[in-house]
DNA sequence: TAAAAATACTCCATAGGTATTTTAT
DNA sequence: ATAAAATACCTATGGAGTATTTTTA
C-alpha cells in the first residue's frame, strides 16, 4: 500500500536509472527501496523496469506508467492547493444583484475591489433588480448576494445594512418648488407623482407611499415606471415629480433638480443580503469587503 | 501518509455523511476513521468537512476537493491498466515497412489480423520500399518491423526468415519462350532484361545479377525500374524479360506470363527484421503472429 | 438524553534500517 | 573482481481496534 509514495520513488528511480542513487535522493536505504519497487510491480501486475547488476531501465510499459505517475502526484498537489484557495475565498462564482439605485453608486467601486482582491473569483453582476425580485432570486441560488432595500423578513436569508440614503424630490427645474433648498413631503402633494411599478416587488414603492401617509397626505400618482432611470426621465419631461434614494443623483439629467426632503424617516437603508446557511469562503470574504467599502463611504 | 488511502476514506465519508456508516462501508471502525479524515484536514491545510453529533457536511473546500480526490483514485486505476495493456502488447504504435513484393501477398493479411487482434495498436504500412531503405529506416526508428529480402549484416538488427519465394521469369506473351512450362536462367540471356534501380539498395538487384553468373551467362540489362509494377508494366509492353518473386504473380497483367525458373537458387527468401534490442511487447507479439501467418501461408 | 464524533490507549502490520548474499559484467 | 541489486532479519512508526468521553440537537 501508500501508492503515492511508492509512486515518488518510483520516478526518481526511473530519473535516476539506479536504485542506489535514487535512494540517495529519497534519503533511504537501497534495500527498502528494491522492496517497494518490487511491491508496486507486484501490484501493478507489470515489471516497470529491466534491472542488471549494471543497468536500470524501464520497460515500455515503465515508461508508460512513468508518465502517468508524475501526472498522478502533480493532480494530488494540485487538489490541495485548489482546496486552499476554496478555503480562503480565492475561488468561486459570485453572482450579485443590485437595485437600481446602487446600481450607479456601489456596484462600480464593488467591481474593482473584487477584481483587485479575489482575481480567481468569477463575478457576475445583475443591475437594476428589484428589491422582492433579488430575494426570490437569492433563495432560488439564481444569485448569491443581494444589495436591496429593506424590509428582509426571512429566517433563511441574513441582511446587513451597508448605509442609510437619504431621500430626494427629483423635480422638474420648471417646478414651482424647484429652486428650494429642502422640501417636506408634504409640499409635494399637489404634484403629479412618478413611482416605480409592482408595488409588491419594488421596496421604494412602500416607502414613498409611508412617507405620504405619515405627512398626513395622499400622493398624486400619474405614472409608474420599471427603472429608476425611466422615472428621472420622465422627471426631467416636466411629467412630474419623484422620490429618490440620493445616489439616484449620479443620472444627472438635463432639467432635473434633486432636492432634499427634511421629513422624518426621510432615508431608506441599503443592505446587503445573503442564505444565513452559507459559508461560501469568497462569499464571506465579500461580505468583509462590502462592508469596508460602505464604511469608506 | 498514505493519502489514496485518505482520499478513499475521504469519499466515501462525504458520500455518507456520517462517520460510522461511512466506517462500516470501509469494514473498518469509527475512531480510526475520524483521526484520519482529521490527518487529511491537516495535511490539506483546510477543513473538509463541517461536523456536528447531529450532521455532517462538506465545506466549499470539501465539495471541490471531493470532485479531484474521484479524478485522483480513477487515475490510479487508468495508469495501472494501461500499464498492463502496454505489458501485454495490447496498445503501442507500430510501423511496418515492406518490399514490393510482399506488399500484394503478406500485408493485407498482416494487417487484418493485426487489426483483429490488437485493435490497441497503432499500425502503419509503408509498402514498395527497398530492402536497403528499410534497414536504415529501423535503425532511425522510422519503422517498427521491416519484411524485406536478405542479407541482414547488422548485429543490431534481427532478422527472422518467413518464407521462401520461388523466382520467376515474367515473359511478354509473344515472346518466343512464353509457352514453356519452366525456365533456366540461361535461356533468357538472349533476352532483354529489365531490373530495379539502384542496386545498393534492391536486394533483388543482387539476386538476379548472381543468378544469371551462377548460370555462366551475363544478363542484357535494358531497363532499370523504381518499383515491381512497374517492372511487370513494361514485360505487358514487350520491352523484354524481368526475374520476380512468386508472389508478384498477384500483378495479372495482360500479355505477361509467369514461368518457374528451375535453376538451383532460384529462390529468394523473404524476412522479418527489427531492432535487436527491442522489448516492445506489442512488436514481439506482432512478431509471434507474424510468424504464424507465414506458417499457414 | 441519546446519537454520534472525538479522545485515550493498545496492538500489530508494514515501512525502513543493517548486514549479508547473489549476480552480471 | 567488483559494483549493484536482492535477500534476510530486525526495529519502530503509525494505522486500526476497543473502551470511553464529549458534544449538541
Amino acid at each position: 500500500m501508500d501508492r503515492l509514495r511508492q509512486l515518488h520513488y518510483f520516478i526518481v528511480v526511473a530519473e535516476e536509472c539506479h536504485f542506489g542513487r535514487a535512494a540517495q535522493r529519497l534519503h533511504m536505504a537501497q534495500p527498502p527501496l528494491s522492496q517497494q519497487i518490487r511491491r508496486l510491480e507486484k501490484e501493478v501486475g507489470v515489471e516497470l523496469f529491466t534491472r542488471s547488476t549494471r543497468h536500470v531501465a524501464l520497460t515500455p510499459a515503465g515508461e508508460d506508467y512513468l508518465l502517468h505517475a508524475r501526472q498522478i502526484l502533480a493532480a494530488v498537489d494540485a487538489a490541495d492547493e485548489r482546496a486552499r484557495r476554496v478555503a480562503m475565498g480565492m475561488v468561486g462564482r459570485l453572482a450579485i444583484g443590485c437595485v437600481g439605485s446602487a446600481t450607479y453608486s456601489l456596484l462600480p467601486a464593488l467591481s474593482r475591489l473584487l477584481g483587485r482582491e479575489l482575481p480567481g473569483v468569477d463575478v457576475s453582476f445583475q443591475g437594476e433588480m428589484l428589491s422582492q425580485e433579488q430575494l426570490t432570486a437569492l433563495r432560488q441560488g439564481r444569485i448569491d448576494l443581494a444589495l436591496l432595500r429593506p424590509p428582509v423578513d426571512d429566517a433563511t436569508l441574513t441582511a446587513m445594512v451597508l448605509r442609510r440614503d437619504r431621500l430626494l424630490a427629483a423635480v422638474p427645474h420648471t417646478h414651482p418648488l424647484a429652486d428650494r433648498e429642502e422640501l417636506s413631503v408634504s409640499q409635494l402633494a399637489g404634484s403629479d407623482l412618478i413611482v416605480h411599478q409592482a408595488p409588491r416587488l419594488s421596496a421604494m414603492h412602500g416607502v414613498v407611499l409611508r412617507l405620504f401617509s405619515d405627512a398626513g397626505t395622499a400622493p398624486r400618482i400619474r405614472h409608474e415606471v420599471g427603472e429608476t432611470s425611466t422615472m428621472v426621465t420622465l422627471v426631467a419631461a416636466g411629467r412630474g415629480v419623484a422620490v429618490v434614494p440620493e445616489p439616484t443623483r449620479a443620472l444627472a439629467l438635463e432639467g432635473v433638480r434633486y432636492i432634499p426632503l427634511i421629513d422624518e424617516d426621510a432615508h431608506v437603508d441599503l443592505v446587503a443580503a445573503h442564505l444565513t446557511q452559507t459559508e461560501e469562503p469568497h462569499l464571506l470574504r465579500a461580505l468583509e469587503m462590502l462592508k469596508d467599502l460602505a464604511r469608506q463611504q
